[in-house]
DNA sequence: GACAACCTGACC
DNA sequence: GGTCAGGTTGTC
């Protein structure tokens, strides 16, 4: 489901909802999307208080009094903030109980997602976070250049590469490389530092447009107040196979790339 | 690089 | 019935 724009929304949406709540209980429905033996999670959290919400690449991280939750959504994954009247939501496999009756469910349809329980000053060096590439707004375009020129290979691989880059992945990847006017198979290596700079400037311009509009909303995604983001409106390319190219008119092509189906005007993306 | 795997569901 | 899905990881 969710790229760096709708896990921001989350992020963003939570934070004042829940901060300075106090975890009193937890429901364990499905243990295997823990990433921490279960009952370090039953033992430590109940007591701790929620103190800030964080957002690295598409990792969100809820910080403790002690610890800090790690989430990543991979397809599916959400987090949802339920007032004492609301209903449960479908594919709950773990809920908070907070004060207030607050709760707090992770949902996950496919169940990819995972959430793993970190001490605080672990989090620096932590596996995944520590081997994420920058975040988009914190390149300049010469860091950029370099970066692409430090591998060969196709620039939709290469966006989609935690490590390379943090945070894109299918829908911004394809909306980026078609603003920029580069094919999904361009390598990196070729692109001059011009191209380099207008791909960077694109990137954060749709990742921003995106935040803006609360992400995309393509198929299951909601915020963490359970609302639809608008920037599915916004695609130019993203699931409009067949459709005219806005720019040229030719047929937007779909071709499986790097794994991923990947939508791309032939006639003005080289 | 390509592909299967992890799951459940939507759509043709 | 088959294909595809806002992700990642392990294997040829």
């Amino acid at each position: 489901m969710p790229e760096l724009p709708e896990i921001e929304t989350i992020k963003r949406t939570l934070s004042p909802l829940i901060c300075g709540r106090v975890i009193q209980r937890l429901e364990i429905r499905l243990a295997k999307i823990l990433r921490s033996d279960p009952e370090l999670f039953q033992k430590s959290l109940p007591g701790q208080k929620i103190k800030a919400l964080s957002r690295r690449g598409k990792l969100l991280i809820i910080h403790l009094t002690q610890n800090a939750l790690l989430f990543h959504f991979r397809m599916t994954g959400n987090l949802i903030y339920l007032v004492p009247s609301a209903s449960e939501p479908r594919y709950t496999h773990l809920l908070f109980y907070l004060d207030q009756g607050i709760r707090l469910a992770y949902t996950d349809l496919r169940q990819f997602g995972w959430i793993e329980l970190v001490k605080e000053e672990d989090l620096s060096h932590h596996r995944i976070l520590a081997k994420l590439g920058p975040e988009p707004f914190e390149l300049n375009e010469k860091e950029f250049f370099a970066l692409l020129r430090t591998r060969n290979r196709g620039l939709k691989a290469f966006l989609l590469d935690q490590e390379m880059i943090a945070g894109l992945g299918n829908i911004y990847t394809d909306e980026a490389l078609f603003r920029a006017g580069l094919h999904p198979k361009r390598k990196t290596s070729s692109l001059s530092f011009e191209e380099a700079g207008r791909l960077l400037r694109v990137i954060k311009e749709v990742l921003e447009e995106a935040i803006r509009e609360r992400g995309s909303s393509v198929r299951n995604y909601v915020d963490g107040q359970g609302q639809r983001g608008n920037f599915q409106r916004q695609h130019l390319v993203y699931r409009k196979r067949g459709e005219p190219c806005p720019r040229c008119g030719q047929e937007i092509a779909y071709q499986k790339i790097a794994g991923r189906g990947t939508y791309f005007c032939p006639g003005c993306q080289k």
